[in-house]
DNA sequence: CGCATTTGACCCGCGC
DNA sequence: GCGCGGGTCAAATGCG
């Protein structure tokens, strides 16, 4: 299994993401990826001076190998194993092989360089062969040729410069697409999931309405998101429409709103088509100086009352919360952000105090997240995210933003991905809960889904190959270097884990089974079951690559989209074979004695 | 002095 | 209706 590691992984990965313009690609084309990065950074691959955004490859690698040194070293290696001795590679899938080439291929004169992969410095020589080459042709000239010669280079340096800096706006610029294609496409996705759920059911498309206004009798409060959802399947379009237009109408408002926004945006967008009936829950809404804001206070009286009413139906949205229980002896993980502690409170059950946090990046910014050290094993630190940033971020805060909005869109998405998706939130669990290591949770319990991600457990630390303190304590508690490496870890799971599940969910879709009666008829997917060891190998991968690239998550979020979206229609889609890894071993739980652990570590 | 943290009070939702 | 627990506020306090 060492040997093959990824190399499954590859093939698929590839398959999944050829289609994405992001040019992550897979976790064991890392170092090709990060090489055709490179130069799709470079803005212009024949502009010959590479050497500012190799600079900035080096800061990456320089932060990557801050964490995780030995990774760093094996990347290389991984890197002369799949470039330079082809001749080990009779294991490895061909597939993988023949994408790799061609994809140098397609990057035309770049693959020469994308090969030798070790010589970047030497890249850098020969790109500024270009320089060289006019000096010596300056040889022939006078000094004043020379100094021209200076003044263009300096020229191009600048300009350099400047298209690098573009690059970086373009490919925020991207990031943000991608995600707010990922929300669109998901809400799409849920709705046309409505339909076929319906279908068999012999139940007319007209009648969702009906049947949602039938299925509010049994249900409680605590469940009021199925209905919300459903209330998309009449107005599907419009609703798509509007959320693509509010979408774009916040972008105008602030360019720097971050992704995953998006999923607030949908909500306000259901909220105009369904009017609350239900006084509950506007304890919880969004603010209103905030259109982005996720995190809803409970004062929701001292707000704006024109607001409140839209507020109202936005309580009864579900906040989704993303968890991470990791060790760590600092009393905070270090995730990119900056928090300011504005409350403690003994919470029941557990002798740990739980600490509130606000983010402080930006002055309205709604995120905030609850620390608590787990009351069973006290090195355990439990950190809960909640909300959407209303601000440009730091690489590292990007990712943990981008993982936990998909992981967010994702829960919102797997319960809305069938009527059964709360009525019956233990599908999913049901599922991959054969799965021996339990690293990602998701409680769809009401009122706030929580997507809780373990990383005390190490399901195979034989195949760990970096050490196990860098994992367990992703964020070492160094403040200076917090936005620049520690997020990579928790939100690489993150997207894994609900890779895993959009996955599983797609898989669901495509045979048109109904998810409960596929949790029940399949509770063991063998899918899952054989992929499970590969489960450390995809970690130790996917978190060199995400810390190799900050962007990592937010091409998963798309990649997520497209298994869930494009799942079925998607040839690329092997899914079977690639994945998954089931790094994370999703189980679901509807009850709240249940509800993870994840605060009050009962 | 300014900012962050602490901590008790308050508000709210929920269950009994 | 009441009590409990979670979450937030804001004055007090500490720190650089």
């Amino acid at each position: 299994m060492d040997k093959g590691w990824g190399l499954t992984l590859d093939t698929d990965s590839v398959g999944f993401f050829a289609n994405k313009p992001t040019p992550i690609n897979s976790f064991l084309n890392l170092n090709y990826n990060k090489r055709s990065r490179d130069i799709a950074d470079s803005g212009n691959m024949f502009s010959g001076v590479e050497f500012p955004v190799n600079l900035n490859r080096r800061e990456e690698k320089q932060q990557a190998a801050s964490t995780m040194p030995s990774d760093e070293n094996k990347m290389v290696v991984d890197e002369v194993d799949f470039f330079a001795d082809r001749s080990r590679m009779h294991d490895v899938d061909s597939k993988t092989t023949s994408t790799i080439v061609k994809k140098e291929n397609s990057h035309g004169e770049a693959a020469p360089r994308s090969g030798l992969d070790v010589n970047i410095g030497l890249h850098l020589l020969t790109a500024n062969t270009g320089s060289d080459q006019s000096t010596v042709d300056d040889g022939f000239s006078s000094e004043a040729g020379d100094k021209r010669s200076k003044n263009e280079l300096a020229q191009l340096q600048v300009e350099l410069e400047r298209m690098n800096s573009e690059n970086q706006k373009l490919r925020g610029m991207l990031n943000q697409v991608s995600n707010n294609y990922s929300a669109l496409q998901m809400h799409l996705v849920t709705f046309m999931q409505q339909q076929q759920n319906r279908a068999p059911e012999s139940v007319p498309e007209h009648e969702i309405v009906e049947a949602k206004s039938e299925e509010k009798k049994p249900e409680v409060g605590g469940q009021m998101v199925p209905r919300q959802f459903l209330d998309l399947g009449p107005s599907a379009t419009a609703g798509t429409d509007e959320l693509s237009h509010s979408s774009s109408e916040e972008r105008t408002h602030d360019d720097s709103v971050s992704p995953q926004n998006n999923i607030e945006v949908a909500s306000r967008g259901q909220k105009s088509n369904s009017k609350t009936q239900d006084g509950k829950g506007i304890g919880r809404e969004e603010s209103p100086e905030s259109e982005t804001q996720g995190w809803v206070p409970n004062k929701v009286p001292k707000l704006d009352a024109s607001k409140a009413i839209d507020q109202s139906t936005e309580a009864t949205m579900r906040k989704a919360r993303v968890s991470v229980r990791a060790r760590s002896e600092a009393p905070m993980i270090t995730d990119g952000c900056q928090w300011r502690k504005y409350g403690q409170k003994m919470a029941k059950g557990n002798p740990c105090p739980r600490a509130y946090y606000r983010c402080t990046m930006a002055v309205g910014c709604p995120v905030r997240k609850q620390v608590q050290r787990c009351a069973e094993d006290r090195t355990i630190l439990i950190t809960t995210y909640e909300g959407n940033h209303n601000h440009p971020l730091p690489p590292a805060a990007v990712t943990m933003a981008s993982t936990t909005s998909a992981a967010a869109n994702m829960l919102l998405s797997g319960s809305m991905s069938s009527a059964d998706g709360l009525m019956n939130p233990n599908f999913l669990a049901r599922a991959i809960l054969p799965c021996s290591s339990s690293v990602a949770t998701i409680s769809a319990s009401a009122p706030f889904p929580t997507v809780t991600l373990d990383l005390t457990h190490q399901p195979n630390p034989l195949q760990f190959q970096r050490p196990q303190t860098q994992f367990q304590v992703p964020f070492p508690g160094q403040p200076q270097s917090f936005a620049a490496v520690p997020a990579a870890p928790l939100p690489q799971l993150f997207g894994q884990a609900l890779y895993n599940q959009s996955k599983f969910s797609g898989l669901q879709l495509s045979n048109g089974m109904d998810s409960a009666q596929l949790a029940h008829q399949n509770p063991l997917p063998p899918l899952h079951q054989a992929q499970q060891p590969t489960f450390s190998d995809s970690v130790n991968a996917a978190t060199a690559a995400i810390t190799a690239d900050p962007n990592f998550t937010a091409a998963l979020v798309a990649a997520i989209t497209s298994i869930i979206g494009g799942g079925h229609p998607n040839n690329n889609n092997n899914n079977n074979t690639t994945t998954t890894n089931s790094n994370a071993n999703i189980t679901t739980s509807n009850s709240n004695s249940n509800k993870m652990s994840s605060f009050t570590g009962n």
